[in-house]
DNA sequence: AGCACGCCGACT
DNA sequence: GTCGGCGTGCTC
């Protein structure tokens, strides 16, 4: 048990003075850059690696909760020597946290392994990978259990509700320690009240015992658990995939497979059975998902074939949280689904990573520590010895080229949809040729192709989705007359013109401005829309590609379509059920078309939908990021899945400002591979990922001097040391980000390219220990960034 | 990162 | 006088 050495009423002596003692490593969970050394008191017994401990820290010694993450052979040292070279005295830790190691010395090196590559102290990383809801316990109780003493038999009971105490024991086999029983449990089987129990219990009758327990999950409701699918005959493609991710596992060794499948080429099938063949080995598997793809649907298909399935994502209470991490600790899960951190999973046998849509974006961390959990997960099966499974239809580059060029990694293919079913087909339409002359400011969502294709679906008792791949970019107010738009007062971006929710009547678009507030998609500030321009006095007009203006043209050009509006906007506000009463009403024909954002686009499956309409194909195009080809391309193919999931015929129908750019046209075609080698030679020209690493510095403060000088120096220290360490790298900026402003700050970044990692490693090592460049500016590196803005 | 310390300008 | 904002340095 956790034991408290702070004995003095008046803070203590923390320092080692007579206590001598082990040497231990701590990394503690601030952004000093550095690993803490103290003594564990003899006393205190021993520790491991990754269990947690308690030490004072810093001018106050104020407490603070680390993670041991080394024991030097130093067992009577009270001393250390800083980097500067002068002594001083360790003071000593104040309380063993864990009773066992919170994380296997397995996962302690695969945080250092993170703290190294993405430049971020090794606390913080340790700190990311246990939820807090662990690390605070929520919703771990002290609970007590009840067993048989060993002399229960020779006492007389007079108490009817002392004698049913015990029976229900006796009946239990709860005779020793191990099969104790919890308390409640026992006296709502007895029918009894504590009193009779406590008097068992004074007489050694009844033995007691405390423990820590953790909240049970609830049972999954039966109606989810229908359909086995054990049953489904995995086609010659399928079978050949598993045969090669088989003979990997077999091996019991490191490997990836790259499964690269078209949509609906029964990928999921392959990881089950995968994943059956290491639970079989008595392995864990960990399955991660896009987080927007973390959904009762995917929950279920694992549910219902593996007995053990741990869910860890967003939704989950803390409670629920930890409980779900305790399970797979403790060997109560084979199977762990979730989003990025479940990497991390504590599972204590690791034969399979599956990481599904693995060229997803949202694999990237945003907040510190900024990792890729595609790229955590092949390092820590690495680690483990584990494989790993990547899948896509559309791989990311560096994917494909790690297939090519790495010795554990290799490219299995599937190009046959699952029942043999034809991929859609993609029609596209040009919209510099249909110039609106149905609206006020000459902009049209809805193209006369795509309205004829509506109303065919609608008479056919079809149904259809309509596509915004991202709101915001282009529905912003302006005046006609001198071109003024209302930008975000912090931000360096346009506002967004969100339309007042209920209790206001339509507002005429394109027209006069009513009701509304303009919304900054990065700072989140509102500002009342001026009826006014305010440089002009002439009526501000929107313009815009917003689903809610879609939402309006629909209603004009197809009036007796059932539409529904799907949007992070729209649903904010609502709960799971609603949203989830809303894919019912689609499912089950009450909407005829849904109309919204990306969320659309992911992993649900509707046989009655034969259309599917990209509003726009260029809005991804015209974000500055060297990678806006390939996710434009992946979008599309991934809208393109959506159309056709049945016998009927799906068609896709692509509106673009821009319909000469290689990803469109390629996309039409569903030609990834000749997108690929097009790409590829463009990013080789610019030696851009996956041909070198890349890494962006970016830096950021309210005062744009000051920014500027910083910027200046930290491109000089760079230079600086690209010299002095003879590095190859490209360097590029300070300039500028895509973003140039916000939350009140001017933003720039400086650029690092170069041919292997190790490279920017070294780069990165040397200028932390360079220190903090003064006057300071906050400065946040990101290697292998998934975007530049 | 977070916090204490100390240095200057703006008030009672 | 002294309150407090901000810039700097340190944390075993």
């Amino acid at each position: 048990m956790a034991k408290d050495f702070t004995k003095s009423l008046f803070g203590g002596d923390d320092r080692a003075a007579e206590a001598a003692g082990q040497e231990v490593l701590v990394a503690l969970d601030t952004g000093a850059d550095a690993v803490f050394s103290y003594v564990l008191p003899d006393a205190m017994g021993s520790v491991a690696v990754g269990q947690r401990v308690e030490v004072p820290f810093g001018r106050g010694n104020k407490k603070k909760v680390g993670f041991v993450i080394g024991l030097p052979k130093h067992d009577d040292a009270d001393e250390a020597t800083a980097d500067d070279g002068r002594a001083f005295k360790l003071k000593a830790v104040t309380k063993i946290v864990d009773d066992e190691p919170l994380l296997s010395e397995k996962l302690v090196r695969l945080a250092k392994w993170i703290s190294d590559y993405y430049v971020c102290p090794m606390g913080q990383v340790l700190g990311a990978m246990v939820p807090a809801a662990v690390k605070k316990g929520v919703g771990v109780k002290k609970k007590s259990f009840l067993y048989l003493g060993e002399c229960y038999k020779d006492k007389k009971l007079t108490s009817g509700k002392q004698k049913a105490i015990v029976a229900v024991l006796e009946d239990l086999l709860a005779t020793n320690p191990e099969h104790a029983i919890e308390k409640s449990e026992v006296l709502e089987e007895a029918e009894s009240s504590p009193g009779p129990l406590r008097r068992l219990i004074a007489e050694g009758i009844v033995m007691q015992e405390s423990r820590e327990v953790l909240p049970g999950l609830p049972d999954v409701p039966e109606e989810f658990l229908e359909a086995s699918g054990a049953d489904i005959v995995l086609n010659d493609e399928q079978a050949a995939a598993l045969a090669k991710i088989g003979e990997s596992m077999e091996q019991d060794d490191f490997g990836v497979t790259l499964l690269y499948g078209v949509t609906d080429s029964g990928k999921t099938e392959v990881y089950i059975r995968a994943i059956q063949k290491a639970v079989e080995r008595g392995e864990q598997a960990i399955v991660l998902l896009p987080e927007i793809a973390l959904t009762t649907q995917t929950v279920n298909r694992f549910k219902q074939r593996f007995e053990w399935v741990a869910v860890m994502h967003s939704g989950l209470s803390a409670m629920e949280r930890n409980a779900q991490w305790q399970r797979i600790k403790h060997g109560q899960a084979d199977v762990v689904l979730g989003a990025r951190s479940a990497v991390f999973a504590p599972v204590r046998k690791l034969g399979l990573i599956v990481v599904d849509e693995e060229h997803e974006g949202s694999y990237k961390q945003d907040s510190v520590p900024r990792y890729h959990g595609r790229d955590v997960a092949v390092v820590r099966a690495k680690l483990e010895g584990a494989h790993v499974i990547l899948g896509s239809a559309t791989p990311a580059l560096e994917t494909l080229e790690n297939c090519r060029t790495k010795e554990h990694f290799q490219l299995v293919e599937m190009r046959k949809r699952v029942n043999d079913l034809p991929m859609p087909k993609m029609r596209l339409v040009d919209m510099t040729m249909v110039r609106g002359a149905d609206e006020d400011d000459g902009v049209t969502l809805i193209s006369p192709d795509l309205e004829d294709k509506l109303r065919a679906v609608l008479s056919r008792g079809e149904q259809a989705i309509l596509l915004l791949n991202r709101r915001g970019y282009s529905n912003f107010v302006y005046c006609p007359k001198c071109r003024h738009t209302l930008h975000c007062k912090n931000c360096d971006v346009t506002l967004t013109f969100h339309k007042r929710r209920s209790g206001s009547k339509a507002v005429s678009f394109g027209g006069r401005m009513g009701h509304g507030y303009a919304v900054c998609h990065y700072c989140m500030s509102k500002t009342l829309v001026p009826e006014k321009c305010p440089l002009c006095s002439k009526r501000m007009v929107m313009i815009g590609l917003g689903s809610q203006r879609l939402e309006e043209e629909l209603s004009r050009k197809v009036p007796d379509a059932r539409v529904k509006r799907v949007d992070s906007d729209v649903m904010a506000g609502a709960k799971a059920e609603e949203y989830y009463e809303m894919l019912k009403d689609f499912a089950q024909g009450r909407i005829d078309v849904l109309a919204g954002t990306q969320i659309l686009a992911k992993g649900l499956h509707f046989p009655n939908v034969t259309l599917v309409g990209v509003i726009s194909a260029d809005t991804a195009l015209a974000i500055p990021d060297f990678r806006s080809n390939e996710r434009t391309f992946q979008m599309l193919s991934q809208v393109a899945g959506r159309a056709g999931r049945s016998e009927k015929k799906g068609e896709v129908i692509v509106q673009t400002y821009l319909p000469e750019t290689e990803a469109i046209e390629r996309a039409m075609e569903h030609d990834y591979k000749g997108f690929v080698e097009h790409e590829l030679g463009v990013r080789a020209k610019c030696e851009l990922p996956p041909y070198g690493r890349m890494a962006n510095v970016l830096m950021r403060d309210e005062k744009f001097e000051r920014l500027s000088k910083a910027c200046g120096e930290m491109r000089a220290r760079i230079d600086y040391l690209a010299g002095q360490l003879g590095l190859d790298m490209l360097v590029r900026g300070p300039m500028e980000c895509g973003i140039a402003r916000m939350h009140g700050q001017h933003r720039m970044q400086i650029v690092v390219q170069a041919k292997d990692a190790t490279v920017i490693g070294r780069l990165f090592k040397n200028l932390r220990a360079m220190g903090p460049i003064r006057p300071a500016v906050t400065a946040v590196v990101d290697v292998d960034p998934v975007s530049l803005l």
